[in-house]
DNA sequence: ACACGGACTGTACGGTGTAAGGTAACGACC
DNA sequence: GGTCGTTACCTTACACCGTACAGTCCGTGT
């Protein structure tokens, strides 16, 4: 008994898969997410995996579902505002939580209804404020467009923002040419000084205000 | 003389590089890029690209640039708010122009000053609205993380949207338990029916609206 | 005790990006 | 016109990738 081999020799299960994958994601990005890479990480062979996703592609999506699956459930309390307002900070924290993994929700289409279980409760909050089905898929898909617009803005930088990654040959607001650019250097001082948090919140706030008035307007 | 071999022999150079690198991605996705297969379509092997580009990343740099390059000169007519729409219209035409490099476009922060161009005009259109450089700046990420989720999310398809592409196995409103997601259910019919375009323009409109609205009650 | 079946390994194939060095054609100069 | 240096391109090679296919080992049921 025990030549577990330190322990790390635990049965493999697709659970146990996922959450090295995001581990691995998390740490090197997708781009240092191999098989064989995976492989080492679990103390197996890379073929191994092949027992569980049927291809790498496979893999990702459950990545995705995973990671999708962090958004807790949705507070009953407040108005359907608030209670929106709520579902997608959540959402956003997705992208704080996993910046590498965040991109590919967007990219690809979630197929299990599980994962797909945050778009029901947000069209269930807008039909509960009253809106019409076709308002509140409209209204979902101006608001997610937003929200997943400016996390994902927020993960590779904002454009004129100073890149955050050690590289310095990028491109700096600060140092362009004023007399091309005299809007960008008018702007570059805020440019770094920026309350994402507050920021995103505002916008929805926008939005969701102009929503409540085309509803009404529209239910005279 | 003429042993062009055809005459896909003409000398290389960056700009023919880079418009068969657009259409091979177009054609075949990014994934389908490789510098081998590029290169065999400009009839040259693979490392011969590498005297103009330092790398593949550089080359993905450059198609992004000439993509976002396509955005015309912005109309000098009109409202600040006609001429806004405008550039965000022809900003969304990107994606629909190239699908498989406008995911890009968000994904590689832009260093070159000619492809920010684009951003130099939208801060210039709201600072002619009255709209202090701080606002602007604002205004302009939000619009922005708008105009670029939805014309994401129309790329790869909206969240419930059955998947455009032939493969059949994915998922489908219409056929989802109606017992757990009965308000994904509910807007099934209008999933199907929807015209992006004015969807898109309607929520610009709102986002608009809303930023006036709160330009004018700072200025009080 | 033995056979079976599932979990995992080994090997191999065709592809990838790109480092390093070779080669051939061209323009400039004596 | 001959020489030379530079540029443009090719050849080879390496390490790595996803994954098809076949083999091996081990726990379990009988």
């Amino acid at each position: 008994m025990s030549n577990r081999t330190k322990q790390s020799r635990a049965r493999l299960d697709r659970d146990r898969i996922v959450e090295a994958a995001v581990a691995l994601v998390d740490r090197d990005g997708i781009e240092g997410l191999s098989m064989r890479k995976l492989g080492r990480e679990l103390a197996v062979e890379a073929m191994a995996l092949y027992h569980y996703f049927p291809s790498k592609d496979a893999l990702i999506d459950a990545i995705v579902e995973a990671v999708v699956g962090e958004m807790g459930a949705p507070s009953e309390a407040g108005s359907w505002e608030e209670r929106l307002r709520e579902r997608f900070r959540s959402y956003r924290q997705l992208a704080q939580a996993h910046p590498h993994v965040f991109p590919l929700v967007g990219k690809r289409t979630v197929k299990s209804p599980e994962a797909l279980a945050p778009v029901e409760q947000m069209l269930d909050i807008l039909r509960g404020a009253g809106f019409t089905p076709e308002q509140a898929l409209q209204s979902f898909r101006t608001l997610s467009s937003y929200a997943y617009g400016y996390a994902l803005a927020e993960i590779v930088g904002f454009a004129l923002e100073p890149s955050t990654d050690g590289t310095a040959a990028r491109f700096d607001v600060r140092t362009v040419d004023p007399k091309r650019f005299p809007r960008m250097r008018e702007v570059a001082p805020h440019v770094v000084a920026c309350d994402h948090d507050t920021e995103f919140e505002l916008g929805l706030d926008l939005i969701l205000a102009g929503l409540a008035a085309a509803s009404e307007s529209r239910r005279t």
